[in-house]
DNA sequence: GTACTATGTCGCCGTATGACGACATTCGAA
DNA sequence: TTCGAATGTCGTCATACGGCGACATAGTAC
């Protein structure tokens, strides 16, 4: 599932919560907010708090995946193409 | 890159901002926000606009995807376990 | 020494967020 | 019909968001 939108995360919000049996009332409890807050983001709100959205994907037992070409922040690889990288990287250690 | 707070957000941006040869300004200016949201989202707040994240993947060519087990939003698979989830899709559509 | 760029931080401001309480609607049961 | 549960919507309030402008620091080039 690719997620671009907030819309896209509403979907797959409520798309969990009723597959796990959970009412608004219950989600919102499990995320420490109000079930307003759940109807809201349920609607795709793009204004609502990513940490909020976060812990909801948690409460749900989603995964939030990051996909684009590079593995991200982990420079598994070894290679990194950018020197500015590799300075900071260095900076950081040091 | 598994993600599960505003700080691995955080991360992930700048670093991939960086691998993209980007300033703040310049990824700011991308996304349509100040540089100082830049600066505050790159921190790992958690309190930011989803939406503007969403915005901020986008321009930096970063796909986010959802797992967990089910497969989403999308019933492709022809088997819902919820029979919730049936009458939902049935009075959506009807 | 000066100038330029990139970054991090501070204060002020208009506006929206999220919480709370209440009501209406829909669905199921007796 | 009445009762109960889940959901969607409205109005109000304290707080924070995000934008703007300015300053300080670090690195580089002349």
């Amino acid at each position: 599932m690719l997620i671009r939108t907030a819309r896209d995360l509403g979907a797959v919000i409520r798309d969990h919560r009723r597959r796990l049996g959970l009412g608004q009332q219950a989600l919102a409890d499990r995320i420490g907010v109000s079930r307003q807050w759940v109807v809201e983001v349920e609607k795709g709100k793009p204004r609502a708090e990513v940490g909020l959205i976060l812990r909801a994907l948690d409460a749900l037992g989603v995964a939030l995946l990051l996909g684009g070409g590079t593995s991200g922040a982990d420079d598994q690889d070894g290679a990194a193409t950018d020197i500015d990288a590799i300075v900071d990287g260095a900076r950081g250690a040091g």
